[in-house]
RNA sequence: GCUCCCAUCGUCUAGCGGUUAGGACGCGGCCCUCUCAAGGCUGAAACACGGGUUCGAUUCCCGUUGGGAGCGCCA
């Protein structure tokens, strides 16, 4: 990238699976920067193996881009389809010397390796057909082309995050280029889609730490401007290990679900292996305006489901009533069985939602939480609330029906009541607030009582109080 | 086996030669309180190990150990 010029990113999955926690982070990385720089973040579905590609999966990965927000610029592009390009730059190579024609078939290399295994020795190929005149393969066989790398030297992988990498280039064996059927390698369509996309930065994960070495030798054999590369470390599950299905490995729009908030997912995500300071809520706009590849991480990190809740509340709780009771909404409207709400529905959640949303990690609490206000008629007890309606507490229910009753239906005349009844009666308030709480709701835990029946107002109230009061 | 990367509280991390090693999540206690939260205060909790370099190492170098990645006509 020249001096006066926008860097170019670009995510490049490949549509095996669905887009997984790991791949999110990648790609919001690659468009927080583009997006600090005024740059442009390019999107590259990498489906050069046809037997694994599948449209599911590109649907997957589009479906996971667009919920966490990672919008990207222009078309996506399909890398097969430039299958004939990268053919074409094969071809140059192999004209420019830079190349040759391996006739070795798999069963021999196959044993190639096994004997290099066996031996102790570094699995790699061995070169076999490098020197060789393509005569003397026997007529019409079929071959691959590989590259004619450098022996000597070094070659050296300048990262952002990992810093100067050497790789000794008699340890990097010569990588076919062209299959024998005639398309291309990941190594040789990768080199070529980022040169002809005009990509200036590739950040990925540091599983493709090593590719970068082999990349670079395609490039240098080229003379192509050499990307500026970031490795970033890959993502571990709870246990140090490998991430599995029960710890973020799952598609990523899942978190969409489970209550998650796009916003909070792209903070966490971000914390996940960049710091900026002590600094730990970091809405998008700000994360835009300090993203930088100095302050990654060079260790791998764990996924932390309790993080991510705590950051979700955090978001959930800085949003606007309103703009929650869309999100209930929209997330009651989502499911198995979508539920839409009526319009008391929502303004009763409305009302009730700054003591609902401090209650609430997630969507799913939330919706949860909110569950008494979105339909009317006395409530079935879960276990918590039928514990407390006791016979007794239902004779303290029915003195307190009547004193309530008399009054003005608003919160402080409401808890006014209830407190002279419960001095009254030699009770402690709580002994007065739980049954009333547990017949409202139906629930032992619920925003403060007193404003929920003001909410609910007077004849809903006395209807939900009474099936239960004796 | 070979190549490469990594290593600060349980977890995410700050630190960039001299700090009472800081913050956040989680965990414990106290306060607040109609429940549960939220909030406030507070406590426990870390530099993997061994050598160097240096007046002085969490920090720089080497090794050990422990993790991880790669070594395909997969990406």
């Amino acid at each position: 990238m020249t001096k006066d010029s926008k860097p170019v990113l670009r995510f490049a999955p490949s549509p095996t699976g669905y887009l997984h926690i790991g791949g999110a982070r990648t790609a919001l990385f690659n468009w927080l920067y583009a997006r600090r720089h005024g740059g442009t973040f390019l999107l590259r579905i990498e489906d050069t193996d046809r037997e694994r590609s599948t449209p599911e999966a590109v649907e997957a990965i589009l479906r996971g881009m667009e919920w966490l927000g990672l919008n990207w610029d222009g078309q996506a592009v399909y890398q097969f389809a430039r299958a004939g390009r990268h053919r074409e730059v094969a071809q140059q190579l192999l004209a420019e010397g830079k190349a040759y024609r391996c006739f070795a078939t798999p069963a021999e290399l196959d044993e190639m390796r096994t004997k290099q295994r066996a031996e102790g020795k570094p699995i790699r190929y061995d070169g076999r057909w490098r020197d060789r005149d393509p005569s003397e393969a026997p007529e019409g066989a079929p071959f691959v082309i590989r590259l004619k790398a450098k022996q000597d030297g070094e070659t050296i992988v300048r990262d952002k995050v990992q810093g100067d990498v050497r790789f000794a280039n008699d340890q990097l064996d010569d990588m076919i280029l062209l299959r024998s059927d005639g398309t291309p390698t990941y190594m040789l369509a990768v080199v070529v889609d980022d040169y002809d996309m005009g990509v200036t930065h590739v950040i990925r994960g540091a599983d493709h730490l090593n590719n970068a070495a082999r990349q670079l030798q395609i490039i240098n054999a080229l003379g192509w401007p050499v990307p500026v590369y970031a490795h970033v470390p890959l993502i571990h599950g709870p246990d140090g290990a490998k991430l599995s299905k029960r710890h973020g490995a799952m598609a990523v729009h899942e978190y969409e679900r489970m209550g998650y908030l796009p916003e909070a997912m792209r903070n966490y995500l971000l914390r996940l292996g960049w710091s900026h300071g002590d600094d730990e809520f970091i809405p998008t706009e700000r994360a835009i305006e300090w993203f930088n590849l100095e302050n990654i991480g060079k260790s791998p990190a764990r996924f932390d489901f309790k993080k991510l809740d705590n950051l979700n509340g955090q978001y959930i709780r800085s949003m606007s009533d309103a703009a929650l009771a869309d999100a209930v909404t929209d997330y009651l409207a989502g499911g198995e069985q979508p539920r839409t709400l009526n319009a008391s529905a929502r303004e009763r959640l409305i009302a009730a939602m700054p003591g609902l949303k401090e209650r609430a990690k997630t969507l799913v609490e939330l919706s949860q939480g909110a569950e008494f206000l979105l339909s009317d008629g006395p409530r079935k007890l879960d276990d918590a609330a039928a514990k407390i309606l006791t016979a007794d507490a239902r004779r303290v229910l029915g003195g307190l029906v009547a004193a309530l009753r008399a009054r003005d239906w608003v919160a402080p005349e409401l808890e006014a009541a209830t407190r002279e009844f419960a001095e009254a009666q030699g009770l402690k308030l709580g002994q007065a607030a739980q049954p009333l709480r547990a017949a409202l709701t139906g629930r032992a835990v619920s925003p403060p009582i007193f404003e929920m029946l003001q909410i609910l107002g007077r004849e809903e109230s006395l209807a939900r109080l009474s099936a239960y009061a004796t």
